[in-house]
DNA sequence: GCCCAGGGGGCTC
DNA sequence: GAGCCCCATGGG
């Protein structure tokens, strides 16, 4: 299986590069572009980071002090903003109350005790806490979302209605617990969902990992096929 | 105008 | 624990 889930990682490498995740100049940056990029695209994400740092507010003392009609404003890009307003108050207050708004003091301890932290605020659920483990934190866990569901659903390793923890369990029972292949492995699966594995009308023809696709062959019937790909058909 | 996108909380049963 | 609604912007 090791080898299967390797296999699918070099392909979608080698037709994306490397992504270079997270841009962020800081750990606590990271961590609110994870809290701000819930249920919307990162576009919406960079305006209101821009915003913060426009504005100086960037920082955990900078949140913690700000108003919240003000915060609103700047973060307005990201949808549900008063809802993130609140997200990252709850964030920043646990910094500055428990870690003197050191964040890297509160970054640096072990990966399941600074899981269990960060879901028993308000806004984290499993998979902003497991981006923030790996993406600022930098430790190996395995982060899974809804592209991760769809891909590996179509291409036959998952039941659709599969549950977070066991994709999670799934990735790291069978992969090496590495920090860099788990950053660019998740980085990965979000290029694929972004760029071919729509919901509707996926672009199959296109997708790296469309040769290991059950959902292309299945799909294939009301696909528009086009000219090249007949051809290399019928060449076989 | 309409659809949908990298989630999580809260409620009900 | 599953199912549902709520939150409420911006781009195609």
């Amino acid at each position: 299986m090791e080898q299967r889930l390797l296999h699918i990682y070099n392909l979608m490498y080698e037709k994306a590069g490397p992504k270079n995740w997270w841009p962020a100049d800081t750990s606590f940056e990271v961590a609110v572009g994870a809290i701000l990029t819930q249920f919307v695209s990162w576009k919406n994400v960079v305006t209101a980071i821009d915003n913060l740092k426009a504005q100086q507010l960037l920082s955990v003392e900078g949140i913690c002090e700000a108003d919240d009609e003000r915060l609103e404003e700047l973060i307005r890009s990201t949808r549900f903003y008063k809802q993130k307003v609140r997200k990252l108050k709850s964030f920043c207050m646990l910094l500055r109350e428990k870690y003197g708004s050191c964040p890297d003091r509160f970054f640096e301890q072990e990966m399941y005790a600074l899981r269990e932290e960060l879901l028993k605020l308000y806004g984290i659920g499993e998979e902003t806490a497991d981006c923030i483990i790996l993406y600022a934190a930098e430790k190996p866990i395995f982060v899974v979302d809804a592209y991760t569901r769809r891909i590996f659903n179509r291409l036959g390793f998952f039941e659709e209605n599969i549950r977070y923890r066991e994709m999670q369990e799934f990735f790291m029972g069978n992969l090496p617990h590495d920090t860099r292949l788990f950053n660019e492995f998740h980085a990965q699966i979000d290029g694929i969902g972004g760029h071919y594995c729509f919901s509707k009308k996926p672009d199959c023809m296109e997708c790296p990992l469309g040769v290991l696709c059950k959902f292309k062959k299945s799909n294939r019937a009301t696909a528009p096929v086009r000219q090249d790909a007949q051809a290399t058909v019928k060449r076989k």
